[in-house]
DNA sequence: CAGTTCATGTGAAGGGTCCTTACATGACTC
DNA sequence: GAGTCATGTAAGGACCCTTCACATGAACTG
């Protein structure tokens, strides 16, 4: 008689316990913080007994590891689809990378808070250590694409740069971007700020919009 | 070890139970985490009744909002002791204030968890929020100040740098200055980190360290 | 100094949630 | 149709939160 989350009568077996565990996990952490989030919780919210998600996952650590694990894959490719190769133009498809950051941090904040507040040990399961480096690779590719035209001797160290691009992106998605409440208010948008902070970083290092206009765009 | 974190016996009053409460919290969350703590341990690790805290703060939040308000009470002198009103010449000042934010969060990842990581809502208590803006102000006078003697059409808004340094700055910290485990490998300190950054972005304002030269420094 | 007041701490109890171990069920195989 | 194994259940112990009536002793009062 346990109608769960969504359609349909089912029997003794949940038949796909293991996401409506995941999806509980989501709209829970979304909800309550990544702390407030339990076991329990996610059992009666996919109305099966609080035991039998140890069947699936070892522990909660585990469950949110594999949540973090699917949010950094989400991420990684939101970001592999704003960067789009970097076309039509690098510069301008760099601050379209920037843009889905902070609408990845907005439109799933289960999957942020899971990605970047639990503190979990990166290196809990290669799997989320695998994932994290591939959304990072992305932010990192950009950044190479975006200097491989400067001179050789004035061009920064790419890696640097992706930290600094990617440390300003959470630092606005943390401290602004995030939930409907409990931030500081802000002059203007979380993405107008981060588009500006970006524009002079880049400026700072000599890499500016001419170079898209150089390539005709 | 003094587990009633007290010396020397003590009768049935505590004698200074709020202060004891607020350093249990502060031990808790450093080693389990802002989620990972309760009233009921923070009073057993003071050696008092689960009922005694209730004397002094309403419930759990409002024991996190004063942790948090001192945190940011001690964060603001430290920035203020870091920046010592720009002297001797204000570019040197400015990379000691960033230096000193990470060194806060190094040092001090309890009270920077519950400053930053606990969700509390900043309206909570008028001490919490002003002292918050405390804090912050000395990001922004530092700022005004780096940008005073730029001629007043190239002078960039200080409000929105404050809040590129501050998001830079907390992004370091949230991702690579915290705790022992569990975060990436840098090629770097999260100081240097920090410091090419903020050089980066104060040169894309067209802020440089000739202006302490200038002033004959 | 005796008596009163009041902040502070105790103990116990109700109600809740969580986690875990031993047991039950039924889907699948042969 | 009998066995096997994944999957889910039930029940119990532990902890926590909060509130109550009550205990204690420090500070004030005259």
């Amino acid at each position: 008689m346990n109608w769960s989350r969504n359609d349909g009568p089912r029997g003794y077996h949940h038949g796909n316990l293991k996401e409506a565990l995941i999806r509980a996990a989501l709209e829970l952490i979304a909800k309550k913080g990544p702390g407030g989030f339990t076991f329990a919780e996610a059992a009666r919210f996919a109305g099966v007994s609080p035991a039998a998600p140890y069947r699936h996952f070892r522990d909660r650590d585990e469950l949110l590891a594999d949540v973090a694990r699917r949010g950094f894959e989400a991420f990684a490719a939101a970001l592999e689809r704003a960067w789009d190769g970097g076309r039509p133009a690098p510069f301008a498809a760099f601050e379209r990378l920037g843009r889905a950051y902070l609408a990845f941090a907005r439109s799933e904040p289960a999957y942020y808070s899971a990605m970047f507040e639990t503190g979990l040990p990166v290196e809990m399961s290669p799997e989320l250590q695998a994932a994290g480096d591939r959304a990072f690779a992305v932010i990192r590719t950009a950044a190479e694409r975006l200097i491989a035209d400067m001179p050789a001797g004035r061009r920064p160290p790419a890696l640097m740069m992706a930290l600094h691009i990617w440390s300003m992106s959470h630092g606005i998605a943390s401290l602004f971007a995030r939930g409907d409440a409990g931030r500081r208010a802000l002059p203007m948008s979380p993405e107008e700020l981060l588009e500006a902070g970006v524009l002079v970083y880049l400026q700072g290092l000599g890499v500016s919009a001419a170079s898209d206009r150089d390539r005709g765009k």
